[in-house]
RNA sequence: GGAGAGGUGGCAGAGCGGCUGAAUGCAACGGUUUGCUAAAUCGUCGUAGUGCGUAAAGCGCUACCGGGGGUUCGAAUCCCCCCCUCUCCGCCA
């Protein structure tokens, strides 16, 4: 949620922001419920002002036995008018709240202009694109060929997109998560999260998924609970309605959890083996920082992304995404993406994104130093999800004789150095 | 799922129609004292909205005692609904 006073004192800018991001809202709907809201706020609270003073007078007259009736005749009909207008307000008060929920957060300054994915920036690169000297495959083709993926039976439990992972797709599954968690907590200084998987609606606003990404999530209609799409919404409403305090800035949390996307408006598109899935797995890094601090921050993150990738020694490059790109709550976003040679595709693992004090606002969460109390700055990133990475580690990883190798880091957790059929 | 107890400021804990935005204690912050530490002592010490002020400081008003309604001139305090926590019983991984 952007902050009001925002819009109020520089509603042009804000206007750039909203079309820098290709989209539509109108602001100046906003700047008129507001001033609506602040001259009949200010009404009423005058009331409500004569109201206490007479009530004292009441009280003491009461006390020394005298007659009130008068006054209280008065205050009877005060009492119906601020009744009335407190409903109005609160009417003005939840029609500005709906439209505020809507109002994107505006990209940050650095942030490349751009109309979609299209004008997105490559900042960055790493590793060497492999160069087979036989005919490479696919990961599907790969997996299903050494028993490592049945896509087929998990259909069949729960429809496509849901992936069922045999015999060493399900150790290797697990050996990624462990390792990327390890990383996290031991090399790069997180605090590891167990989160639950279902959240209530508040904390879907918290982080920005409700209301205008509540197709695309799945919801437990009898106990108005919705499964999480990303860890990054359980682990950013822990602070929700707190204050923290500024010497425990950043709080660097890491988190695995299953996250279901239901995909709503994309039937159709990579639906071939892992590329998009209605439930993954996903380590997920979470950080509340200081707002001098986010970006050099978000940039650590980042870099912490590209440690999982580094030692898995897999080829990937960094782009900054343009205006038009860029997500809903974001500010600014860095795309980590893996190099698949056997789908020949760049496949995103990581979204690392700093949405400066949007969500921080929408959530309360804030804290508190010598200068007072402000909201903090959230920031997060993949680190990484599995699925694209599975692809990625079993295309450039894959032998002639149809057997894959493992990567140093991970044969420790995964007791092997060679997968075959 | 059933029965009971309870949700008050960072924490602990009073208050149970008006003099309570809230006693008291602890913690925190600032000063004094001190060779240092400890102790002592004085002061400060919630959040939000809004008005005045160029603004910082400051001052005023309003709201907030789990959430939402209601009664009343007036509600932390009375009534209703909901949520959460704890204890016991039942069921179950």
């Amino acid at each position: 949620m952007l902050d009001i006073k925002k819009i109020r004192e520089h509603p042009d800018a804000v206007r750039k922001g909203i079309a820098d991001k290709q989209l539509n809202i109108d602001i100046d709907a906003i700047r008129i419920l507001d001033d609506e809201r602040r001259n009949l706020s200010k009404e009423t609270d005058d009331m409500k002002h004569r109201r206490n003073t007479v009530s004292k007078a009441i009280s003491a007259k009461k006390r020394n036995r005298e007659n009130a009736d008068p006054e209280i005749r008065d205050m009877q009909e005060l009492s119906t008018k601020i009744k009335e207008n407190d409903a109005r307000l609160a009417s003005i008060q939840e029609d500005l709240s709906t439209r505020l929920l809507a109002v994107p957060n505006c990209p940050a300054p650095e942030v490349p202009v751009g109309k979609n994915e299209q004008d997105n920036v490559e900042v960055s690169s790493w590793g060497k694109i492999p160069e087979f000297a036989f005919k490479i495959k696919d990961h599907l083709d790969i997996a299903e060929n050494l028993g490592m993926l049945d896509m087929k039976r998990g259909a069949k439990i729960a429809g496509s997109g849901f992936p069922l992972y045999t015999g060493w797709g399900a150790r290797l599954e697990r050996a990624l998560i462990n390792f990327m968690l390890d990383l996290h907590i031991t090399e790069h200084g997180y605090t590891e999260i167990f989160p639950p998987f279902l959240v209530h609606s508040d904390s879907a606003t918290g982080t920005g998924q409700l209301p205008k990404l509540a197709e695309d999530m799945y919801y437990l209609r009898e106990d108005d609970l919705w499964l999480i799409p990303t860890a990054e919404v359980p682990v950013t409403n822990m602070h929700r309605e707190e204050i923290l305090s500024a010497k425990d800035l950043p709080l660097k949390y890491v988190a695995f959890s299953g996250c279901f996307r239901r995909e709503a408006g994309s039937y159709g598109k990579d639906t071939r083996g892992l590329q998009r899935l209605h439930q993954f797995n996903k380590v997920e890094m979470v950080q509340f920082t200081h707002p001098d601090d986010s970006c050099r921050c978000w940039e650590a993150l980042t870099g912490h992304a590209e440690q999982v990738l580094r030692k898995l020694e897999l080829p990937y490059r960094i782009l900054e995404l343009c205006t038009g790109d860029l997500s809903f709550a974001a500010a600014r976003c860095r795309d980590i993406e893996l190099w698949a040679p056997g789908s020949g595709k760049w496949l995103e693992v990581s979204s690392c994104s700093n949405f400066e004090d949007f969500q921080a606002r929408r959530a309360g969460i804030r804290f508190k130093d010598d200068k007072g109390v402000r909201y903090a700055h959230t920031i997060n990133g993949s680190g990484v999800a599995t699925p694209r990475l599975m692809i990625a580690l079993i295309e450039n990883y894959q032998q002639e004789d149809g057997s894959l190798a493992v990567p140093a880091a991970l044969r420790n957790y995964l007791g092997t150095d060679r997968i075959e059929a």
